[in-house]
DNA sequence: TCTGGGGTCCTAGGACCC
DNA sequence: TCTGGGGTCCTAGGACCC
């Protein structure tokens, strides 16, 4: 482990969250499974085009509208060619292809398109893993026979994806969940992929490391330093090199480049599914350096963050507060709270003292996160531990039942506490209607609203 | 490429205890 | 009392993914 006492490696290991979704079911140890990876086709594009003719044949980006700080979160392979990509600032993607036409973001109707998507996999396997919103694994093995092939089965996912929803999509195929989504990336787009046992390291050797998936910037940066480009040659390194540098990864790392996953990182393959939060973080307009302002920003992110956290039944115990000042340096602050808790007041208070706690006075902040963690399903003597407030909280929950009837009707920016009101985080949600709901167009502001103040 | 927002997981190192 | 070793919990920061 010498490794962790040298300073410039400490701050590239490889990220292993990725492959722990990845892992389970590996070929490893048994014999001929058959994993099936259904990847959408630029998803939120894709649905957009689908639900309007119009934009067909024509560079199209999702996202990038929230001035010159928005990111685009999707582009059809016809904007692609400009080099437009997800992540990509709407600036640097409008200057690539001025005639692109960007679209708000309509999270709710992908979300909903997606739980569709997943349902009718459902139909192919009762083995359906959601990875993202629009990407799932399927083990399909016990499935071969009925359909006569791991082929078969891909060209019925896809027609029946097709026929359904209009969407274009890759399925990729593999003896492992790995292999099947590096099958699924290799064939994008609308792309049926297999990769058989033994064929994996003859596939991956030619590719830059950084196509693995786990290998992102930061570790192929660090590969690239001891002259390892390709997943060849990383997986023909000798592995005292890579250990020497990366750990216990670097081993972890030369088999994933072989298409293999053995060894396990952890012994419970079916642990609980990890600890849960629910949080939101706000770019802002403009930064601010005014403690008070920020105060604001806080209560109406907590105010997002409590409401989302009812709304899924949980209850949450640890606090996490992130700053982010204009030179890019984020810091973040957390706190077990006294008791768990879905109530804002209680999260206000505690983020109010954890901003206390790390702000350098006068520094300007361009980004403001509040995340709770540890998150639970709520019981329903929770609210009895406390006799003392048992009164208060009964109260308060009345009325955040009453705000989440109204925002789940009007929209997310309706309603807000008179301390929080001053923040519009984008002013033009008004005018456009509210992206988080697109039924919302009109609304009332709060200028008409003089609703809660607690 | 002047860098969004939602997450998950890993790790080092400190505190604390026996 | 110049001072071990292990376990566990917690926090901050970073890497990665879509």
């Amino acid at each position: 482990m010498a490794w962790h006492h040298d300073k410039h490696s400490r701050h590239a290991p490889l990220s292993l969250a990725v492959l722990e979704n990845v892992k389970r079911g590996s070929s490893l140890g048994d014999t001929e499974r058959t994993f099936l990876h259904i990847d959408m086709d630029a998803f939120f594009a894709s649905v957009e085009i689908r639900d309007n003719p119009l934009l067909e044949g024509k560079p199209v980006a999702v996202g990038g509208s929230n001035g010159n700080r928005g990111v685009i979160t999707a582009a059809n392979y016809i904007a692609r060619k400009y080099g437009l990509k997800a992540g990509m600032t709407a600036v640097e993607a409008r200057r690539r292809c001025h005639h692109a036409i960007f679209l708000p973001v309509r999270g709710p109707k992908y979300t909903y398109v997606s739980a569709r998507i997943m349902a009718e996999l459902e139909r192919f396997s009762p083995d359906v893993k959601p990875l993202s919103i629009d990407e799932a694994s399927l083990e399909i093995t016990s499935w071969l026979k009925l359909y006569g092939g791991a082929r078969q089965i891909g060209e019925e996912v896809k027609r029946t994806i097709w026929n359904k929803f209009r969407l274009p999509c890759t399925v990729g195929i593999g003896p492992n969940r790995l292999v099947a989504k590096m099958a699924a990336n290799l064939g994008k787009p609308d792309g049926l992929k297999l990769i058989r046992e033994g064929e994996a390291a003859d596939i991956f050797a030619p590719l830059p490391v950084d196509k693995m998936v786990g290998i992102g910037r930061a570790t192929s940066q660090a590969l690239y330093k001891i002259g390892i480009h390709t997943l060849g040659q990383l997986a023909g390194a000798p592995t005292s090199l890579v250990k020497s540098r990366f750990g216990i990864l670097g081993p972890v790392m030369q088999k994933l480049a072989r298409g293999e996953w053995s060894g396990r990182m952890r012994k419970d393959e079916d642990r609980e599914p990890g600890e849960k939060s629910i949080g939101h973080q706000r770019t802002l307009g403009q930064p601010i350096s005014d403690i008070e302002e920020m105060k604001e920003k806080l209560v109406a992110l907590a105010e997002m963050v409590a409401r989302r956290v009812r709304r899924a039944g949980m209850v949450g115990k640890k606090l996490t507060l992130t700053v982010r000042y204009t030179d890019f340096m984020t810091i973040s602050h957390q706190s077990r709270l006294k008791c768990v808790t879905d109530d804002e007041d209680i999260i206000i208070g505690n983020a109010w003292r954890l901003l206390c706690e790390v702000i350098e006075p006068g520094r300007e902040v361009r980004l403001l996160g509040l995340s709770l963690g540890s998150l639970g399903p709520k019981q329903e003597d929770d609210r009895q531990l406390d006799l003392f407030f048992a009164g208060r909280k009964l109260r308060n929950e009345d009325l955040y039942r009453a705000m989440d009837d109204l925002r789940d009707r009007f929209g997310e920016r309706v309603i807000a506490r008179a301390m929080g009101r001053r923040w519009q985080p984008n002013s033009r949600d008004r005018s456009r209607g509210d992206p988080i709901n697109p039924l919302a167009r009109g609304v009332p502001t709060m200028a008409d609203y003089h609703t809660v103040s607690v």
